[in-house]
DNA sequence: CTGTGTGCAAAGGGTTTGCAAGTAC
DNA sequence: GTACTTGCAAACCCTTTGCACACAG
C-alpha cells in the first residue's frame, strides 16, 4: 500500500496534517465518501477545510470525485496515479436501500465509440439498484 | 412523434397546462433540461410547480432522470414509453466548457457483468469532456 | 363541497466563500 | 515577515415543503 505521505508529496500537495486525515479516510474506507461522510469521520475538522482540501486533491489527481445520485459527490483515491490512466475507470453500484456506493474496481468502464470532435476526459458509470445486503 | 396530452393521459396524469408546458419544453428541446432550465422556458411557472410536475412525471415514468455532473438533474422524456424498456438506456455526453449535456440516443449503454446478487433498477453513463463546437 | 393544481415564501441539504486568527519557514 | 492553512460564520445553489388561494367536477 503506497504511502499517503508520499502520495501528496509526490502529487506537489503539502501534507498537512488535515490533509493527511482525509486522505487517509479516504485510503480506509471501502467505499467512495462524501464531504460529509468525511466530516462525521474526522468530527474535529470543519467541513470548508475539508471542502478545500478535496478541492486540491482533484486538482493534483490524488481523488477523483463523482456523483452517484445520491445528492452528495463522492470522493475516492486515485490508486492508479503514476500507472495506467485507466485504471480508475470503474464502474459504481449505489444502493438505492441502504444509500451506499460501492466501487466495483474489477469491472473496468465497457468504452462506447463517440462520433468525431469529442474529447473525452472523465466516464462516470454507476448502476443504482439493490444490494447483495439489501436483497432479502 | 407522439402526442404530449395523451401521452399524459396515457400514463394516468391530467393534462393540465403547466404540464403540458413543462412536457413540450422537453420534447421540444434538442437536450436534457434541469429544473432551472426550465424555469427560465417557462418565465410564468413557479419552480416549485415545476418540481412537483417533474416529480410527478417521474412517478409515472413520463420522463426519466439523471445527474450528469453538473450539480444539477437533468430530465429528459421517456420516449420508449410502452416499447422496449432498454430503448432510454442510451449515453450523455457533458460538455465542461459550455456546460451542456448532450443526448447520444444512438450510443445504448455497454452492460456489465454484475457479482451475484445485485439488482439493477437504472444505469448512468455520462462521459464528460469537451464538445465538438466548443473544441476549437 | 371536495379534489386537485398552482404560486409565493420559506426551509432544507450540500457545498463553497469571506475573513480573521493561527502556524511554519 | 510572508505565505500558507484552518475554523467559524455566512452565503450560495438547487430543490422541496407549508400554506393559502383558485379552479373544476
Amino acid at each position: 500500500m503506497k504511502e499517503i505521505e508520499s502520495l501528496l508529496k509526490d502529487s506537489g500537495v503539502t501534507p498537512t496534517p488535515v490533509r493527511m486525515l482525509v486522505a487517509r479516510s479516504l485510503r480506509d474506507s471501502v467505499s467512495p465518501l462524501s464531504l460529509s461522510d468525511i466530516e462525521a469521520i474526522l468530527e474535529s475538522v470543519d467541513k470548508s477545510t475539508i471542502s478545500r482540501t478535496l478541492a486540491i486533491f482533484r486538482e493534483h489527481h490524488i481523488v477523483h470525485s463523482f456523483n452517484d445520485g445520491s445528492g452528495s459527490v463522492k470522493y475516492e483515491l486515485c490508486w492508479s496515479y503514476g500507472q495506467d490512466e485507466d485504471n480508475d475507470r470503474h464502474v459504481h453500484f449505489h444502493c438505492e436501500h441502504c444509500g451506499k456506493t460501492l466501487c466495483l474496481s474489477t469491472l473496468k468502464i465497457p468504452e462506447v465509440k463517440l462520433p468525431a470532435g469529442f474529447h473525452i476526459n472523465s466516464i462516470n458509470y454507476v448502476i443504482s439498484g439493490i444490494c447483495p445486503d439489501c436483497f432479502q
